[in-house]
DNA sequence: GCCCAGGTGGGTA
DNA sequence: TACCCACATGGG
């Protein structure tokens, strides 16, 4: 399993690598994307974020001192605005009170502790959580998303329904704990999917089917 | 008009 | 635990 997983991922790094995610210019702009691409194209989110940046208020005093019915305004473009909102403000709030606004502070803590206090923020649930772990504070925890459950059940590696920490738990636990290989790692299953596995449940040209050998598909 | 998008929380059985 | 549903917008 081991070499299968890395033989994949050599497969996906020749095709499309290497992605250089996650497509920010902070890590607390990675923060807000995770939380605004909940659900939504990420073409919405690029708008909102595009929102925020013109009046310079991606940052965490921005967010903070924002009054909610603006800060959905500026958001709306990404959907569900009272939504989102709140959890922004949320995450924000958290981060203040635990860290005095600073990523940097909070990346330096113990990865079990700091996913567990963050998926107690409300709005913060597993994906999410891993994303802003990972891609904003460099720890080595792996994001799984649709992408990843449809991919990896079509190939047959993981069992159909199965859940996020159980996925999760099979990519770390067979692969080398590194940040840098589970950021391209995942940033590449999600292209390869945006290409060619937008028709559910699996589409037929499927670039696995392309670039590797694998039985049954 | 319909479906989907880099989910999450709350309610119910 | 395992479903079901609300949540909002924009592109194909």
């Amino acid at each position: 399993m081991t070499s299968l997983l890395l033989d994949i991922y050599e497969r996906l790094y020749r095709r499309f690598g290497p992605c250089r995610w996650w497509p920010a210019d902070t890590p607390f702009e990675v923060c807000v994307g995770a939380i605004l691409t909940q659900n939504t194209n990420w073409a919405n989110v690029e708008k909102a974020l595009a929102n925020l940046k013109q009046e310079d208020l991606l940052t965490p005093e921005g967010i903070r001192a924002l009054p909610q019915d603006r800060l959905s305004e500026l958001i709306r473009p990404a959907g569900f605005l009272n939504v989102k909102t709140k959890r922004l403000k949320c995450f924000v709030d958290w981060l203040w009170e635990r860290y005095a606004g600073r990523l940097d502070l909070m990346s330096a803590e113990p990865l079990a502790s700091t996913r567990d206090e963050l998926l107690a923020v409300h709005g913060i649930g597993r994906e999410t959580c891993d994303s802003i772990l990972l891609y904003a504070g460099n720890y080595p925890t792996f994001v799984v998303d649709a992408y990843t459950g449809r991919l990896f059940t079509r190939l047959g590696i993981i069992g159909e329904g199965s859940g996020y920490e159980e996925i999760r738990t099979l990519f770390m636990s067979r692969l080398e704990s590194d940040p840098a290989l589970y950021n391209e790692y995942h940033a590449l299953i999600v292209m390869q999917c945006k290409e060619y596995c937008r028709k559910r449940p699996f589409c037929s040209a499927c670039v696995l089917q392309e670039i590797c050998n694998f039985p049954g598909n």
